[in-house]
RNA sequence: GCCGGUGUAGCUCAGCUGGCUAGAGCAGCUGAUUUGUAAUCAGCAGGUCGUGGGUUCGAGUCCCUCCACUGGCUCCA
């Protein structure tokens, strides 16, 4: 007998010579209903016959990550065999399964496919699935393979750089695929299979190949979960902040305007107005002094910061000028002017760090099929702000500036973030400015900072800006999508394009250092994935209204006044609505616009200088009834309880 | 920018394979009602069917151009 691990930890006795399958088929029914697939020896066990001699077998199940993917990735291979069969022509290429199901990425040629397609490709990966066809690793020498996969260059190209002796496929029915494995036994457990879109995507992640036709599915074991996840999906939507921006009445987008160019409504541009008072206050405490630049510069200043060389013209907006010989283009970033700031007065190392900062607004010409809501947009607020300081200081100035992120993110319930270390790419040098000891030094405060402050982090290669690495707060939409909020960059190149100087105690001039950063990212960005994950239920404190006062009939009209008066010296933010209609139809109305409380005044109310109050989302019945200053210390002792102040 | 999809009233949507003056609910306006905790009733008004072209006796519906939005790819200072 030995020993064996199972998923949920406890431990099986097995005879030897059983083989996974015994395994799965002899443990409780619940566990062995999601067996997906099995590790034996540190392999993927892609038959059932492998046999077990000792009791290192692991079993993949669907609750974890390597199931999942093997799962997935396996229904992407019954996906291309159902494909090759209905487009004979099609070149597969690549199959990987991803964080939420899988794709595969085809050459159609000269043939469509569309969403018409999809019905009857969903219907022949179940048809084949049911047939229980096992997944059956192969070695295949690269002469060989190159031979088999003589019409499809993709394939080739992926062989070519493979190594003689450690090429596989995969073969499930009369289906075969380069592969280097990671599937589950057999076909058999794919009982739920949908198609959910196409999308282009470049060969190689290259712009400049060919586009191939990526086909995105997910799969399940159970059609229940694949109906609880479109259903999953469906209530994200409804948290989508352009869904929801409309129905709040916070932005707009005009096409006469301009594509990304949002219009911020009244009550949109009171919540963040809020955010940047919110954000001012800290900053004023952490040292910081407001600045304002103006919206255009010389084309010179983009030249000079290198801007101009890397981003080339086209994504910079000219400005037309009356004058000859004068080109103006409008503010992408805000650092080139900072540094203009810095450089308008000579400076003591006593001075430093110098601090500014500026809500600037910034215009990109982003490619039009990057737009996206308030994520993506050509118009948009920076809460940027530039840190002038010695080479001594950066480590504790980073770290600050972590804190005050970190202050700002805990304020708005941001909880799941992660910190990413962007550096540059391991291959390609040349996108970069800069000395590699500057880089190193830089990479190196962040990587230092980040470990100091004990931060959730990731490293991505490549994703560092031109002129220095980054600190990226990454937090996801609603649909689990990845967007960087929160920025901290170190930057040795700037203050030497722009010649920036300081005087040390040495008597000499020194090269300051350069922090750029920004809590928020961008006012636009930010304020869309908080919309995102708070369903627009904002924190109290920066609620555009706090209270709505509804009045039971026209008779109260006066009273409703009087308690937004009274509650407005409070501080509280009200709005009374007097229409001729009923409660119910009122506060129907309240609810759908997400005010946190209603307070309800009739007769009874008005005599007794009470408010009814109901909270947002509740029934009736937990209603209290109190008067205008005990409401007025119950909000703002929940305004202080979910708002701390910044310390430094 | 590229590959899919979508575009009908302020909003959410119906309008089948081309065929009467393009419909509904909500919102709006007018009147009645003066309301006690998630939609009071009645009436009225509101649309060059994203744009421009084409096919046809006839186009919201079919074809093409452009525009915008959208799912991805690429990009993201």
């Amino acid at each position: 007998m030995i020993q064996i691990t199972l998923p949920d930890g406890s431990i099986k006795e097995m005879a030897k010579g059983s083989t996974p399958m015994d395994v799965a088929m002899s443990i409780s029914e619940g566990l062995a209903r999601n067996v997906i697939s099995a590790s034996f020896n540190d392999t993927t066990v892609e038959t059932t016959t492998e046999l077990i001699t000792d009791g290192s077998l692991v079993l993949y199940t669907w609750n974890n990550d390597e199931g999942k993917k093997a799962f997935w990735h396996s229904t992407s291979h019954v996906m291309a065999q159902a494909i090759e069969e209905k487009f004979p022509n099609a070149k597969l290429t690549l199959g990987p399964a991803i964080d939420n199901g899988f794709y595969y990425d085809v050459d159609f040629g000269d043939e469509k496919f569309t969403d018409a397609d999809f019905k009857g490709i969903e219907d022949r990966v179940l048809e084949i699935s049911r047939e229980k066809h096992e997944f059956k690793m192969r070695p295949v020498s690269k002469a060989e393979a190159l031979s088999i996969y003589k019409d499809n260059e993709y394939k080739t190209e992926m062989i070519s750089n493979l190594e003689d002796g450690t090429i596989t496929f995969c073969d499930h029915s009369n289906f075969y695929d380069l592969c280097r494995g990671g599937h589950i036994p057999n076909t058999g457990i794919i009982k739920a299979m949908k198609i959910l879109s196409v999308a282009g995507a470049y060969w190689r992640g290259n712009e400049k190949n060919k586009q191939l036709t990526r086909v995105y599915g997910i799969s399940f074991p159970k059609q229940k979960e694949l109906t609880e996840y479109l259903h999953l999906l469906e209530e994200a939507k409804k948290r989508d902040h352009r869904k929801l921006g409309k129905e709040l009445d916070l932005f707009h987008f005009s096409q006469r305007v301009g594509q990304g160019l949002p219009l911020w409504l009244p009550k949109g541009a009171a919540l963040r107005d809020r955010l940047e008072q919110f954000l001012k206050k800290a900053q004023k405490k952490a040292g910081y002094e407001q600045v304002i630049t103006p919206h255009i510069g010389q084309k010179e200043l983009y030249v000079t910061s290198g801007h101009y060389a890397k981003y080339g013209a086209d994504s910079f907006q000219p400005i037309n000028t009356p004058a000859e010989g004068e080109e103006f283009l409008l503010k992408p970033m805000n650092c080139p002017h900072h540094c203009e700031i810095f450089n308008a007065r000579p400076w003591s190392y006593k001075d430093l760090p110098k601090r500014y900062a500026e809500f600037g607004t910034v215009y990109r010409y982003e490619q039009s099929g990057e737009l996206h809501g308030l994520t993506r947009v050509r118009g948009f607020t920076q809460d940027d702000a530039h840190i002038f300081c010695t080479p001594d200081q950066l480590d504790e100035e980073f770290k600050k500036v972590i804190d005050l992120v970190l202050y700002v993110f805990g304020s708005l319930g941001f909880e799941n973030f992660t910190a990413q270390i962007s550096l540059r790419d391991k291959e390609n040098r040349d996108k970069y400015i800069g000395s590699d000891e500057n880089w190193e030094k830089a990479e190196n405060a962040i990587i230092n900072a980040a470990k100091d402050k004990n931060l959730n982090t990731t490293v991505e290669y490549g994703e560092a800006a031109f002129y220095g690495p980054k600190l990226d707060f990454m937090v996801k939409d609603a649909l689990g999508r990845s967007w960087q909020l929160g920025t901290i960059q170190v930057d040795y190149n700037l203050p030497e394009r722009f010649d920036l100087t300081y005087k040390g105690s040495d008597n000499e001039l020194h090269r300051p250092v350069m922090i750029h950063r920004a809590p928020f990212g961008s006012m636009e960005r930010f304020i869309a994935i908080l919309i995102e994950h708070t369903g627009g239920n904002f924190p109290l404190w920066l609620m555009p209204e706090q209270a709505i006062i509804l009045s039971l009939s026209e008779k109260y009209e006066n009273y409703a006044k009087k308690v937004s008066e009274l509650l407005e010296n409070h501080e509280i933010r009200t709005l009374v609505d007097n229409r001729n209609e009923t409660i119910g139809k009122k506060i129907r109305d309240a609810e759908g616009q997400k005010y946190p409380f209603m307070l309800i005044i009739g007769e009874e109310e008005e005599k007794n200088g009470t408010v009814s109050v109901r909270r947002h989302g509740q029934d009736g019945k937990g209603n209290i009834t109190v008067s205008i200053d005990d409401f007025a210390s119950l909000v703002n002792e929940e305004v202080q309880k979910t708002l701390k102040t910044f310390e430094v």
